[in-house]
DNA sequence: ACCTGAACACCGTTCAAGT
DNA sequence: ACCTGAACACCGTTCAAGT
């Protein structure tokens, strides 16, 4: 069966799932499909290319937000959704936020505006996309740093990020004034 | 003069701010200080660490918040600080990422908390810390990824992160119900 | 105590040559 | 069109040996 771009990410997703980004070699992903590394450059011009196109995998792993009559309860969800894309990969952060850098559609964009329009707050959508994003991306990338850290070092105490997330995401949502 | 660890992680953020993380090799620091590479490792046990000590630097310079009448105007204040001290240093993001998953002290957490304190809402501190960090680590980061993709490849469309910034920061002070 | 020299086991990428 | 073979220019880290 050919090679393709095509099948050249899906088996780069898969190594990253088993090994995470540092394992995850031109020239192990190479020995996987069982071809020379060089091979690779036939499909794809660069890792750093072929790492967008799995972060566009990854962001399309998020699942649809369903409507509700509150605006912070769609917004809670959407922020969950794209933290379970993110979380489902080892490495999940660093390789969305490359994906979203080159240039890689926001799904959150498109989920936040729905919900400020069904919510007649259109003006608030850039904002809230960023607030969102942003958040997530960076408490996923201390997590899954921390993550890693743990794995080459035991000593390391264990946090528990859960909770964590969640008093942040109310934060995020709730803003100063609220209590 | 001899060399040390604290010689060591100055010529390591020096390098930093010249060439950024891609051009910090252990190699190319230690030609910089007139070194062995191997000399490196009697003052420092790994590379991952001596970027610990350089994130513990760029959080240091964060500098001391005002106090206000306004909650909101300190935790903008505070967060404002930690993107100058982020976005002072080229990939400061993914460092400080590792430095905090390192189990580096937060500057974030103390400043938050005597806002808080200060305004009679000590129990909203650590979710705004969360927040705050999250927000700011993960934007600075995407940010940071693009100008780097940018110098490698001057194609891609450039973007103006500040005021998108100042939007998304907006968005975490005000929550979702206050327009 | 502190550093050199030399090696080990890797990287991403290029490119002529094959089919 | 698609892939191999071989090379180029790097990495982080270890460790015996020197001083």
């Amino acid at each position: 069966m050919a090679l393709s771009k095509t099948s050249v990410v899906d088996s780069a997703l898969e190594l990253l799932r088993e090994s995470g980004l540092a394992g995850m070699s031109m020239r192990t992903l190479a020995t996987r499909i069982g071809v020379q590394p060089s091979a690779l450059y036939w499909h794809v011009p660069s890792k750093q290319v072929l790492l967008t196109a799995v972060a566009e995998r990854v962001l399309a792993t998020m699942g649809p937000v369903e409507a509700s009559d509150s605006a912070a309860a769609e917004l809670r969800a959407i922020g969950e959704s794209l933290r379970a894309a993110v979380a489902g990969v080892p490495d999940g952060a660093e390789i969305v936020a490359l994906g979203l850098a080159a240039g890689a559609v926001n799904p959150v964009a498109g989920a936040v505006e729905a919900t400020c329009v069904r919510h007649g707050r259109a003006d608030r959508a850039p904002g809230l996309t960023t607030a969102l994003t942003g958040y997530v991306i960076g408490f996923c990338l201390e997590e899954q740093t921390h993550h890693n850290l743990r794995v080459a070092d035991p000593q390391l105490p264990a946090v528990d990020f859960a909770p964590r997330f969640d008093a942040g995401l109310d934060a995020v949502l709730a803003g100063v004034a609220t209590g």
